[in-house]
DNA sequence: CATGAATGAGATTTCATTCAT
DNA sequence: CATGAATGAAATCTCATTCAT
């Protein structure tokens, strides 16, 4: 689908004009479902509400999505990759193995200021479990961003994390997804209860657990 | 069971047959209402799903409660005070504060096991977030049964748990309750990601690390 | 049904108090129901609240009456037959037609007064109206009432009143009905637009013009 | 009818078809809901009867209103408007307040036939003071087209009304309505009791009484 | 006679989706 | 591409009525 330069030449300014007001209308119908759906959770959210954030109106979105699975689906591919396509310009900034621990441990300790996300993720985690039908396809869009990007490598420029076996690695990484999103969660709810600097606090420590080297022979449990 | 001498007992601890009926449909409802909120989430539960759960029509959950909503209360008082009751009657059957605390590890552990609770503890604080409004009312619901409990004296059992201050102590809970919910959701999302096994190990490993006594003075931050 | 004296004399004590009791509740029924009906209109008014005004429950009502419409024309019965009783017995009071017109007058311009039975009016009309299956009962509970209380002799007791057909003075009581209840409405309505002195000042002058003996034989037309 | 040259005119008084359908299913849905609400009474109208006489359906319904209420205001709005304009450009033919005031009575006496917009006048009536909140905004909207239409002016096309206070036109005006609402439904509600023939009778004498120049002086009372 | 739990029909309203323009 | 009118399914909630107690 995509036009090659050489083709698009042809009637450059209209058609790239065009062409960029339409990708302008469905970036900016994701970008406003990005804030609906966290706000308002999917089933609660409104596609009304989503193409009006945007100017436009249900028609627009019908225009550019086959239906709000459609955009669910099309937002987690589009969240999921950027936040990956970030980690790894990150990572491949630092040289040094240690110097990328540390990065990964800025960026994780990092994402406990970005609420909208993580009540993103909670809600495709939700969405997921409670539509078993629709989570192949979650699955599928996951481990292909995941390929494409071969975050494979990433943790192999941690070397110190090979150590352990690729299972365990998996599980370190989901257990530290669930600690942030649980913790951003618990300070949404009752801010008082645990403020974000206490929340960045407790991530960072539970950073250093589960990803510090010295724990890895230590502790065989996982 | 009967209190009075031939009296229908209106004082007493006696119920008639109405009550009782009444009770017993009140707490099927409630039963339901348990599973299919944790399965469907609070928006995609259906009325008619719950009440016909228990074999009765819609009609019979408006006799008992008012609105889903107050359902959802009724159930978040209920739930959240079966659990702290039964955490207080554990601690209590342990003398020596070592006990206790392992009591409570085990206590918190064995949680992960009760995946519908975890739904359902995500379901009442994305809700909260959500309605501002009836946020009040579940803190207030929270705080009461709290005290009724005396709650505060199950960290007194602990008196290593004394040691830090209030707040510390209210952040570690919170963090623990995070990393449950969290490890939950995630086992629920993606079994092969992590295992039941995996999980509570995590857990394990998490509750040492924010409840074990010798950390508390080494680390300040929270 | 109704049970003679010497029969109830028999357990005089206990079963008067019953039956008692019994009128009572039915009493106070048709009282609350006065009120709602009046208040709330027939589609609008509620068992419950009913009941509920007498400090009964919904059961308490269906051992009274069939049903709701069964409460309406009991209603209805009540009260007609109570206001015609009303307008009888003073009739009875005057010996001269003089004074029976005067009377008659006075009762009119004080019905503007009861508010609620000019609501109840309309609502037994529209009721009527609207549901010509039922009209007919109406109707016939109406033909009995008035037969019951030989009311046609009341007009006879104003011999001015019989100078025209029986027609005209049909139609005049319809149209002195009419004004009546009209201007009750409008003054509930607005009553800045019509305070309820006003309404009665046109009430008279609607009387005086309708009911004066002159008018009569100068205006065949009704 | 196409006023621009080729252009669709969007400030010119053109319409697009979206814009001729939408007026269109708007005035059909009012028309439908002016002959259901007189029939039935707010109440007992259903949106789905409303909706359905159009050929539509609820859905269409809501696209246009917000609510029952919302509908019965707008047809509130309509009617009185159309009433109220009819009046004015009636009063507009005469040049004689002599003329004017024989139009005045044929306007009125007439209005006795039209059975469904009386019905709806006291529908309209009974919903005001049933709903006090409501009241208000009916009264705004009621001012606002008698203001637009520069009512004032009608009576002042009258001189002979002028003689006498401002009041009292308003209290003459309102006791003619109320005669009127109160003529029909008694009709409506037993038309052997009372004809349309002689309805209109009894509307024209008492608009003669209420309106007639020589009355005022006479009598004080209102 | 009276209670009140339960029914069940129906009412209003919401909203994802379709389609003529 | 975009509008917005309309659909239609479904959801919550109400209430007259029934019936076991």
């Amino acid at each position: 689908m995509r036009v090659g330069i050489g083709v698009r030449g042809a009637k450059t300014g209209e058609q790239t004009k065009h062409q960029q007001r339409t990708e302008a209308t469905r970036s900016a119908l994701l970008d406003a479902a990005k804030r609906i759906f966290a706000r308002d959770g999917f089933e609660a959210a409104r596609i009304e509400d989503i193409a009006g954030a945007t100017g436009h109106t249900r028609g627009a979105f019908y225009a550019h999505f086959n239906s709000k699975v459609d955009l669910f689906f099309a937002l987690f591919e589009q969240e999921t990759g950027e936040r990956l396509r970030g980690l790894r310009s990150i990572m491949e900034q630092y040289p040094s193995s240690d110097g990328r621990l540390r990065a990964l441990r800025k960026f994780y300790v990092g994402r406990a200021s970005d609420r909208q996300w993580a009540m993103l993720a909670l809600e495709f985690k939700l969405f997921a479990w409670r539509h078993p039908k629709l989570r192949a396809r979650l699955a599928r869009t996951h481990r292909r961003i995941r390929e494409a990007l071969k975050l494979e490598t990433i943790s192999q420029l941690i070397p110190e994390l090979m150590k352990v076996g690729r299972q365990s690695r998996e599980v370190r990484r989901v257990a530290l997804e669930a600690v942030l999103n649980g913790l951003v969660l618990e300070h949404a709810y009752d801010p008082e209860a645990i403020s974000q600097t206490q929340a960045i606090a407790v991530l960072g420590r539970m950073f250093d657990v589960l990803m510090a080297a010295k724990q890895h022979a230590a502790n065989g449990s996982f």
